[in-house]
DNA sequence: CAATTTGGTTGATATTGTCAACTATTTATT
DNA sequence: AATAAATAGTTGACAATATCAACCAAATTG
């Protein structure tokens, strides 16, 4: 099998089994919300402007959705000292809390993932998947 | 790092030089209906139900797909002498011909990817995919 | 054969995404 | 320092995408 598809189809696999999970625990939150949520408390010292970059999507949208899980308190904006544009994004309580739940989930999928597998074969994945990914983070 | 980031870390700069490339040949579609092309191209006698399932997909959304993605000419339903109900969806040549452009992007991306990985490490991460992925089809 | 399930269709509606214009800074140019 | 250009964020108008619920017709179950 190529590479191309067994990336493909693991990670087609992942996603439908961590939507399985998530709806089992209900966050409430709509698939873009929680992504958001997720990119921010993955990011460091996060924007909106980062937060649209990293999404690849529009920042009007981005910032309609920050507003949204602001008025949900799911996240705070701290002003940025260093420029008075752009403000800090971060994880409220509830948010933090809800990403904690999220990463069970996560875990949970991931542990039935690696069933029967060494840790030398999973470790071997991880330093290969991150070769993968820096090649294609190099500018041509 | 751990598997889980390592794997989206991985998946999402995929994703971003995916697009990069497929905007690059301008191929005219929007990213759902191009996924729906794809993943037709892919699965055996694809129906409608077999679509949504796949991409988990509410079957209305994909119905009005289907029926873009005909009046594009990009693909035709034939009918299932088994089952009156269904009908399978085939791509037309102009398809065939935009799934092509696409694995050459694919292929593109990904020779980026293998950069200086011997071919032993390729089909490891292969294998452990495909391991990967089983475990999670497994029905609990 | 009646009851249930399944594949597909549609209307109404919600969510998500894009474009363009605008303000307030900040950075670069001269 | 004055001006121009770039950047972070905000908003309105609108387009594309997604979901729910109700429905029909054919298939399957008991």
């Amino acid at each position: 099998m190529e590479l191309s598809e067994a990336l493909f189809n693991l990670v087609h696999t992942v996603r439908i089994n961590m939507q399985k999970e998530i709806k089992l625990n209900a966050l409430g939150l709509s698939p873009m919300h929680f992504k958001s949520l997720k990119v921010i408390s993955k990011i460091e010292n996060c924007t909106g402007q980062k937060l649209a970059d990293f999404m690849g999507r529009d920042k009007a949208q981005i910032n309609r959705l920050i507003k949204e899980l602001i008025s949900q308190e799911l996240i705070t904006k701290i002003d940025n000292e260093n420029d008075k544009r752009s403000q800090f994004l971060v994880l409220s309580e509830k948010g933090v809390k809800i990403i904690k739940v999220f990463k069970k989930a996560e875990k949970k999928v991931f542990n039935k993932m690696i069933h029967e597998l060494t840790p030398e074969q999973i470790a071997n994945f991880v330093e290969v998947s991150q070769k993968l990914k820096n090649n294609l983070s190099q500018i041509d």
